[in-house]
DNA sequence: GTTTACATACATCCTTGTATGTATATACTG
DNA sequence: CAGTATATACATACAAGGATGTATGTAAAC
């Protein structure tokens, strides 16, 4: 066999990774064999052994070519000095967060893994952690937007900022899931960004 | 062996039912083998293949158990005719969905299994539609309610009925979702009825 | 006597992990 | 800079352990 340059190594890496995206998102984490991601990117077995301990490994290293980018999306676009109207702040990153799955295949697919195709148990038990912690993140950014938002006097009387931050989190981790599941797209998929524009109006004043 | 009576044959088949919702929660529906759910039943594969086909049979009969019963609670506490103020049949509903999850174990282990430890794919592709199908049944009824409100003169101007009920539906997903993940409870079990309360204070005029 | 309600036994089929083989890129050496 | 040693980047081969489905056994209910 012809030993590979650095380079091409790389390219063999990432052709497992997305190879094992692709057969995840259709097979379910579960019951993809590693053999059936070896032939969709076209090596054996042995090459993923190589570059990854197991099928775990290999997972989480396909989830992190996703998460990082996000949450710096997420630091770019609520930002901890919000200036301006912070509620169109928040109104944008939802708009982006629903741009990145429509349009990002790599991020969609991933999405769909870890809402639809993947269990929380033993080894990936841990995934559930990582998703609540950068839900936390997020959810903080959320609360600071709000408080702004509060203090500029946007908001309408009586929201509590830290109240409405957890709903708007509650709201888009739904609006993710229905998205997801609704492969149609006749239930939610088309009333998106009305979904999102609703569900600001009502934050307002 | 000792044949059982008709009586003790139902019996055991609640057991195998129980034993396989308590094991898919521990090691995820993929992971469990029959021989699993029959240690935990006490009794061998033969009693379990005698009463299910399989694997994808047993769990499906273990959802029907809980899918139903709730989808009557449904109609109950959201009817077509919302009399008085149906903002607060609305938040009297997402209250007893909480309750649900809260009191009823074998309900939130069901609910557990299917939103965390369960994967959409194969025989189990069709639970989607399943909960796609219960997710259309009460967002129309929301959606009627949210008419009614709209009516009576409860909601806030400009708000539609569709998408209110849109949101609502949204929400309790995101809620029910974010609920059983956050098993310590310091993100949102204790602040689950806030949330609410929330949510349906920003519907009002 | 026959069917029921299981328990037991068996055969088959993967799947995993590892061990081994191997050709070449790369590092090193004089 | 040529030649060589070595580690790399896999492919292939092998062993072991389950898990499934079915076939068979069996004792008591009907």
């Amino acid at each position: 066999m012809v030993r590979k340059t650095k380079l091409e190594t790389g390219q063999t890496r990432q052709q497992i990774i997305a190879a094992a995206r692709t057969v995840f998102a259709e097979r379910g984490v579960s019951r993809t064999t590693l053999a059936q991601i070896a032939a969709e990117a076209g090596v054996t077995r042995g090459a993923i052994y190589w570059h990854f301990a197991n099928k775990p490994a290999l997972f989480f290293a396909m989830l992190e070519q996703i998460s990082l980018p996000l949450i710096d999306r997420m630091d770019e676009l609520l930002p901890i000095n919000d200036t301006g109207d912070p509620l169109q702040s928040i109104r944008s990153h939802m708009y982006e967060v629903l741009q990145l799955i429509e349009r990002d295949e790599t991020a969609r697919t991933t999405f769909e893994i870890i809402t639809l195709k993947c269990e929380y148990v033993d080894e990936f038990a841990s995934l559930d952690t990582q998703v609540i912690k950068t839900g936390c993140d997020f959810m903080q950014k959320l609360t600071r937007a709000y408080a702004n938002a509060q203090k500029n006097g946007y908001l309408r009387h009586g929201s509590k900022p830290a109240l409405l931050a957890l709903e708007s989190y509650t709201f888009m981790k739904g609006l993710i899931h229905l998205w997801l599941s609704d492969a149609d797209g006749t239930i939610i998929r088309d009333k998106a960004r009305s979904l999102i524009e609703s569900h600001i109006a009502l934050r307002y004043k």
